[in-house]
DNA sequence: GTTGTTTATATAGACTCTAAATTTAGACTC
DNA sequence: GAGTCTAAATTTAGAGTCTATATAAACAAC
């Protein structure tokens, strides 16, 4: 708004950038046109529709086909968007392990790594073992550097729009001051910082369960709560990075810690089964007493685990409330390490969500799994290569 | 993302039509700029420069001034923003009062007018009194409604992107349903309407203290909080409309209501008044105390005074703390009824504030005053004209 | 009045698109 | 198997846009 942007001119090669770019996003998500089918998508002529094919081709980007079977007429010259040109690479850095997906232009995996990162004690190792997770998933499908083009990495930290991690946070200077700059710097492609429930975020949008839903709030709530906001389909950032942060929850009567809803289950067992009172198939296990084993023995009707569960759905509502009221997004998508399980919570939570609004969001269970911030990180470098795709070289893999 | 967006193709005139745009900006941001320096400004051509400002100069957009005083070399041709090409509304709807302005395309007033809602039974009547407004701010500057280009409205309730009242909401259905559609039908222009704490955060954010600050909340805090939220120079508006709704702040503790900084300290001023053994200058005052009346005796320092505004800022503090952090605006603007006042409650505010996040937010009061949100429905009404400049017909005024 | 500087205007060339005419490739018909 | 039909590819002409360069104009200074 305040900009005054000296952008270049706009020249009549824009014009056939902007059709080029326009023709490109058309075949890449519809895969194979023909020339008629491009005409009729893309509002261009023929003429043009051939021109710029024959300049994707020429760049790598699009592949001619034999020509189809024609029923009648002269066969049309089939265009295929080559998802092979290039690949990116999706890489969740969690706090215990890192998943690596790698994909190729249409998002499709094609190969997929991780390693523990459970006994890590320094930076230069968490960096050294995602290292050796690419490696082995760029190995496994036969991809060389060469060929990718992004990377998306996804990060517990805050991360500003330009994919920066807060500096400030001396927390976040501790964990990993040089992954990012070590990542960028050290291989031939742009790894793209963002925030983990960011990119859950994009994930859920892309391929979960908010599809076409465009003001939407991710909300991670293993361990502990994260959230990540998107408006109108924009991801929110906040001048820090900082959206979606959840430290507010300790003002929260009901809630008061960020703890998330494994952590707190794990707490409310351990305190039940300090009743010696309280009869309950939980006090059959040996050792603490897991998350899984609660939603297990609520599925099994103890009244105990179902007690638990109840007063998790209560607090989580609430959670929910306050993002659902200050955001007003459509859906909002529970996620992390206790999704699947945290479908049996949805009902409880819904019923007490219309209790603090009259507006509330819908409430879903994501269906991405461990995967929910790959996949996410996996189109952010997809973003990033479509916003690019005509300034990028593609290389030949050998 | 999924649209397929058959937009028009890209044709030779787009070209015209980018660079006529972006000179325009320029030349209205300026005012008056020789071609020369339209030249550097926008990157392109002396030849297209004059194109496109003879072209603007036939539309009506832009004047040619006579040339001026040469130092050296053949006189420039001079050209400046026609800012009396037409004219915007911003109008204020609230609840007890409507503020109309009247602007000129660079957003001067030239006309202001206002009406008292505090007696209105009907939405008829409230519809009635806002077009008196109107009425009476075209006929002091000699406006014709022809000159009209746009007309940004605020109202108190969620407005979705699309400028409608979310219509589920049965308050506001109550409130005034028709008044979107018969302001639109009545009169020649679009009237565009819009969250009234949306309109505030716009206001600020060119006019007030917010400007160059791009990731901002607004809050209004006078009789009810309500906000508006900004990231990265975007409203949020959520799925119908409804960011920046503050009934959340009922699970808030210390918080517990919407209630704003005027009613809390009234209620709180009442309550010390009513124990018998505090001494307070406020005693004095004949009727129940005013929020104005407790900021001007804690101005000369009475402790019962002090001790309210105290508790007060505390609550704000917990306000802006939840926003702060979920959102991580850089900014928070205090506005409404009590901005001015509120400045001395800052400090307060800042100090509790650290205690809850270690990256809180800046905090300043608003300097627009009352014209907060009429301010910012001329922004919102001058945006749409901008953005729909070259397809917008201009006619001279009689 | 001549010179120098800056700007305005005119012309030529390059790139882009559309639109319309022409050609081509295959299937179908007799 | 030659002719016909159809849809698509290709070619050609025309219009709009820009840049780059050359030429003309307006004013100041000497």
């Amino acid at each position: 708004m305040a900009t005054d942007s000296i952008t270049a001119a706009a020249t009549p090669p824009l014009l056939r950038r902007v059709n080029a770019a326009k023709l490109l996003g058309v075949l890449s998500r519809a895969g194979v046109m023909t020339g008629t089918g491009l005409i009729e998508a893309t509002g261009l002529t023929r003429a043009t529709v051939h021109a710029v094919c024959n300049d994707l081709i020429e760049m790598g980007w699009v592949v001619e086909l034999d020509p189809g079977h024609a029923t009648v007429g002269r066969p049309s010259r089939r265009f295929e968007f080559n998802s092979r040109a290039g690949y990116v690479l999706g890489v969740d850095v969690g706090a215990a392990r890192s998943t690596v997906l790698l994909a190729d232009l249409r998002g499709v995996t094609v190969a997929k790594a991780g390693r523990s990162l459970a006994a890590v004690k320094t930076p230069a190792e968490r960096t050294e073992l995602v290292d050796q997770a690419i490696e082995e998933a760029l190995g496994a499908a036969g991809v060389t550097h060469a060929q990718v083009l992004a990377a998306g990495i996804g990060v517990a930290a805050p991360v500003d729009r330009a994919g920066h991690i807060l500096a400030d946070d001396e927390f976040w200077r501790l964990f990993d001051p040089a992954l990012g700059t070590h990542l960028t710097t050290l291989h031939h492609w742009p790894a793209l910082l963002e925030n983990d429930a960011n990119l859950a975020t994009l994930g859920e949008h892309w391929r979960g369960v908010a599809q076409n839903v465009d003001d939407l709030a991710v909300l991670l709530a293993g361990e502990r709560f994260g959230s990540g906001l998107m408006d109108s389909g924009r991801l929110l950032h906040g001048s820090r990075g900082g959206a979606g942060e959840m430290l507010y929850l300790k003002l929260v009567e009901g809630v008061g810690t960020t703890h998330g809803i494994a952590r707190t289950i794990r707490a409310a067992a351990a305190t039940a089964l300090a009743d010696p009172n309280l009869e309950s198939t939980l006090r059959e296990l040996a050792g603490p007493v897991s998350a899984e084993q609660v939603f297990a023995a609520a599925g099994v009707g103890d009244v105990v685990a179902l007690g638990i569960l109840r007063g998790v759905a209560r607090r989580t509502a609430r959670v929910i409330a306050t993002l659902g009221i200050l955001f007003n997004p459509e859906l909002v998508v529970l996620g992390g390490g206790v999704a699947e399980a945290a479908g049996v919570l949805v009902p409880e939570i819904e019923a007490e969500l219309s209790g603090f609004t009259t507006t509330p969001p819908r409430v879903a269970v994501s269906s991405l799994g461990d995967a929910i911030v790959s996949v996410g990180a996996v189109r952010h470098a997809l973003n990033y290569v479509e916003a690019h795709a005509l300034d990028l070289e593609l290389r030949p893999g050998g």
